[in-house]
DNA sequence: TAAAAGTACTTTGTATTTCAAAGTAACAAT
DNA sequence: ATTGTTACTTTGAAATACAAAGTACTTTTA
């Protein structure tokens, strides 16, 4: 049987942005720094992931400020969750996969 | 807590080789047409994903003939099974991530 | 027996993606 | 005034992906 490739989302073929996407989509939100801690990426790398995935609208952007510093951000929205999950799914069905 | 990018295998990071590896970790073998059909890319394309994986030694090619045509199967070495777990326990982990 | 077709490639060229590094704007602290 | 920080943008280079065309070998068909 065929798997259809359809369902994997391109926007998450990235390892960087995957992960962007899970870290998101567990927490509520994520700022900047943090991210870039975690994933330990160059600010100018994650910035160009964050906006991938913003142009897809997965995830939205508010900046706020903590104490006296810029802070930015990320949450996934809801759009970005759903198409995580199926991605997940596309993943899921990808590794149970039946014999020829 | 930090996730480490390196437990993911760059060699699976491309959807059509996560595919293969998963079409040969279930089957104890796949022929190249069928492959070529099963994920509905050109044969050079194939061709070329193919030689990334036998290039990582996680498969390993077989040419043989069935009845008079000649008919190239592949298989997940150990060692691609290995790093294919790994992989997709690295997928795991990220997927069922602490909060921050 | 000449031409067409099938398998499994390789080669070529282009387009896309990825990434680091450097530059930048805005604001804060010194 | 200068330095530091955040969150970028821009630039450029390297890596990757892909289709299309070409190839070698063999078989099938006319």
């Amino acid at each position: 049987m065929k798997i259809s490739l359809d369902q994997f989302d391109k926007a998450f073929e990235n390892r960087i942005r995957l992960q962007i996407m899970s870290v998101l989509v567990a927490n509520e939100y994520y700022d900047f720094n943090s991210l870039k801690e975690l994933l330990e990426v160059t600010d100018g790398n994650l910035a160009s992931h964050l906006k991938a995935l913003e142009k897809e609208e997965y995830i939205t952007v508010n900046k706020t400020f903590v104490g006296r510093k810029p802070n930015t951000q990320y949450t996934a929205s809801e759009k970005g969750r759903t198409a995580f999950e199926k991605h997940l799914k596309a993943l899921e069905n990808l590794i149970r996969q039946q014999k020829q």
